[in-house]
DNA sequence: ACAATGACTGAAT
DNA sequence: AATTCAGCCATTG
């Protein structure tokens, strides 16, 4: 059935609910969506988010070390980065400075509990 | 239907 | 501590 365009659509949820300012890693959200082994599905949705109409702030999404994976998908390869900064971030050598800081985890910020 | 790929992560060396 | 290997699982050819 649809259940695999829900989980697409779970994903664009939660990145749409990231926070300006902060970031969080595709395994953070596969393990919200309960698949933290999909992790890479996780990329895999960003990818379908250029498709879906509400703007996904896919630049706020980035691997656990911070890196920007995934510049490279957006419109030019310095979008991602540029945004990032623009929201105030520190972007060195395509990571992001203080990722712990800046880390936005669905987990604790929708208070699972 | 089979094989290869990929915006990842964690464990092993 | 840094680098390499393997697992994961949907999507695409």
């Amino acid at each position: 059935m649809d259940s695999k365009q829900d989980f697409y659509q779970n994903v664009f949820e939660v990145v749409a609910l990231i926070p300006e300012g902060r970031v969080t890693s595709y395994g953070a959200i596969a393990n919200y969506l309960g698949a933290r082994r999909s992790s890479r599905l996780v990329g895999w949705a960003m990818n379908a988010s250029h498709n879906r109409l509400p703007k996904i702030p896919a630049h706020r999404v980035v691997n656990r070390q911070g890196l920007l994976t995934g510049k490279m998908h957006f419109s030019t390869p310095t979008e991602m980065e540029e945004l990032l900064t623009r929201e105030g971030h520190k972007i060195v050598d395509n990571q992001i400075l203080n990722i712990e800081e800046v880390f936005w985890d669905p987990n604790l910020a929708l208070s699972l509990d």
